[in-house]
RNA sequence: GGACCGGUAGCUCAGCUGGAUAGAGCAGCUGCCUUCUAAGCAGCAGGUCAUUGGUUCGAAUCCAAUCCGGUUCACCA
């Protein structure tokens, strides 16, 4: 149990003890204590004072008598201030805690079994390469999968593949116009980059033969429609729909092409999945549940025939489900996705990373499957997050202001690269790392910068980001959480021969404690980045805690401690702090160096 | 127009189930490397928490209104 509940648990069964009255520990507040004031955590007394018809001084002082009386082991003291009442836990408290865990390299990992949760997230169309906006996507979902599979739970990753469409069928017809057979081995180029480039292509002469439509005296709007090129393509579409051999072919050579590009650009930014769902597959899906809809009363028809579900009972609009032609749109498959996940995995929750301009859709989505009564309906969780933008504002693809994720992750890793040699250098040290470390650290920190800067803001939070400046190495930052690693790990390398275990008690230093304070939340901490779905939590968490080694680390030495209690304890807190930043890092997706 | 999200230091952000004098980082200025990696540490300076009103012992936090920015309300995905 962690500190902060076992004082709220403390608190509970005093106040009944005391004074009868039955409150939940949950109920209490508890913060931690101001540095200004003597004490490890607060309990805020204001909030029962009208209840017990006590004043805040006098609850304070008997609260506080009576719960350092009956838990000695745990409170070495207490005062009151104010409403306020700090109690100070035992130095000998906190040094148990370091030695039970200092060796455990799970700690903070749950242990107790929660449940199931599916994570949907990346989810690409495979007519461009990533952007940066995938790139934020990609990290937190692959970050909120980890942080929940610490938490406890069984973990699905999963893909939903946008592999059919319009837009596919635009890089298809602009290729069999344009390329003369040439392929990304015959042109060197990454797969899906090449499948992109066709894309532009196709946009680019879409745009041409509107202009000459237009000059010949057509309205823009028709000329839009009338493009040969866009004809073309929603022909192809058709053909597509009907399984014409020859489309089918190009479109399964062009989607591995882009597969082969994905893989590559996964793998190098450490994305995975358990199960992929291709749209091609999957498109289809949800129309018998619009037939079921309908025998329920949950959808109606209307006189053209096509079916709607009316939301405007729960403050949204009216929504169709299927076309008077007998096609389903968007959401019917998302529903009929829903359900086919939920026979296939059954999980409690259903995580969709998936930016924020589709709340509207989603908050559709799970009412309708909870009108629908379908299982999978109240563990449909949108886990939305914020656009990245540029200092010029949103990136548009017309206007070729998108940032290309294999290009950025290039740039910094580049970056890390000269950051790495000159702070290497400085120190002579360059010579003690092969080639084939140096790439490895390079990439490290290059996209530990990356990931920290795109997770450590709230997700919900729209965010800035300047490809031109470099990501920032200092303060709260992946490398600054890192380097604090690498300096622990060096020292531990020195001292791998000294003697860790035997600790007898001595008094801890006020930074020695608070390192040790900041350690023992970590569980807590995931605890609450899971139930919120908010990796920046660790992201903020990691950086305190490094913090707050670095400032001990500054004042004290640890090799040449004043005494061999003293080397023993901070030897202990070193090794934890450094575990806990591996693992916390690992709960983000970044590694962490032994050197740097 | 309806719905939803955001507005906290020059910049990027914490804090938001109401609690002590609103916190970090960056940028600016001062110090600290014969001692475990200075990608570090210590300090200074920087705020009408968008505005107005309300709720109460207490509001950045809750409520209402207003202003600003964004998203969305397709027989697109």
């Amino acid at each position: 149990m962690s500190v902060v509940l076992q004082v709220k648990e403390f608190a509970a069964s005093a106040i009944k003890d005391l004074y009868g009255f039955e409150i939940a520990p949950s109920g209490i507040l508890v913060n931690a204590t101001k540095p200004e004031f003597t004490g490890d955590y607060t309990i805020v007394l204001f909030a029962f004072v009208k209840q017990l018809k006590k004043s805040p001084d006098v609850l304070g002082q008997e609260l506080g008598e009576y719960l350092v009386k009956q838990h000695p082991d745990f409170y070495t003291s207490f005062n009151v201030i104010k409403g306020f009442l700090n109690l100070e836990i035992g130095d000998a408290y906190w040094q148990a805690f370091t030695q039970k865990e200092y060796s455990n390299t799970a700690y903070g990992i749950a242990t107790t079994h929660k449940g199931k949760v599916m994570v949907e997230y990346s989810s690409p169309n495979t007519n461009k390469p990533l952007h940066l906006g995938h790139l934020r996507n990609n990290f937190l979902g692959w970050s909120i999968a980890e942080i929940l599979k610490a938490n406890g739970n069984d973990i699905v990753k999963t893909c939903i593949v946008n592999d059919r469409g319009i837009h596919i069928c635009k890089s298809m017809i602009a290729w069999e116009l344009f390329a003369n057979g040439a392929t990304p081995a015959s042109t060197s180029t990454k797969g899906d980059h090449f499948v992109g480039d066709y894309y532009v292509k196709f946009n680019d002469a879409y745009k041409g033969q509107v202009k000459e439509l237009v000059a010949g005296g057509m309205t823009e709007e028709l000329a839009e429609k009338e493009a040969p090129i866009m004809k073309q393509a929603q022909q192809m579409l058709v053909d597509w729909e009907a399984g014409k051999p020859e489309v089918m072919k190009l479109w399964k050579e062009m989607n591995s092409w882009v597969y082969e590009g994905f893989d590559q650009t996964y793998k190098e930014i450490g994305s995975d999945f358990d199960k992929i769902y291709y749209e091609s597959n999957t498109y289809l899906l949800g129309k018998d549940l619009v037939e079921k809809g309908l025998e329920k009363g949950v959808f109606y028809q209307k006189e053209d025939g096509s079916v709607w579900i009316d939301l405007t009972g729960d403050g949204l609009d009216e929504k169709i489900v299927r076309r008077k032609d007998g096609t389903s749109v968007y959401i019917t498959q998302d529903i009929g996705l829903a359900e086919m996940k939920q026979k296939e995995f059954n999980a409690d929750q259903s995580i969709y990373v998936v930016g924020d301009e589709q709340n509207y859709h989603f908050k559709v989505l799970k009412l309708i499957c909870q009108k629908l009564g379908l299982p999978s309906a109240d563990g449909i969780y949108h886990l939305s997050y914020g656009m990245v933008e540029l200092p010029t504002g949103k990136m548009k693809s017309r206007e070729g202001t998108v940032v290309d994720a294999d290009d950025l992750v290039a740039e910094l890793i580049n970056d890390a690269k000269e950051t790495t040699q000159a702070k290497l250098e400085e120190r002579n040290a360059l010579k003690e790392f092969s080639q084939e470390e140096l790439d490895q650290l390079y990439k490290t920190i290059g996209l530990g910068a990356l990931k920290f800067f795109l997770l450590r803001v709230d997700p919900k939070k729209k965010m800035i980001f300047d490809p031109k400046e470099s990501i920032d190495i200092h303060g709260f930052t992946g490398p600054f959480v890192q380097y604090t690693y690498a300096r622990i790990r060096s020292i531990l390398r020195k001292e791998a021969n000294a003697n860790f275990a035997t600790l007898s008690t001595s008094e801890l230093l006020p930074l020695e404690k608070d390192v040790i304070k900041h350690l023992e939340q970590f569980a807590d901490t995931i605890g609450d980045a899971a139930n919120e779905h908010d990796p920046s939590k660790i992201a903020i968490y990691l950086f305190n805690l490094a913090q707050a080694f670095n400032t001990f680390y500054n004042k004290h030495s640890i090799s040449n401690a004043e005494s061999e209690d003293k080397k023993q304890l901070r030897l202990q807190l070193a090794q934890l702090t450094a575990q806990t930043i591996k693992t916390g890092m690992g709960l983000l997706g970044i590694q962490v160096p032994e050197r740097m």
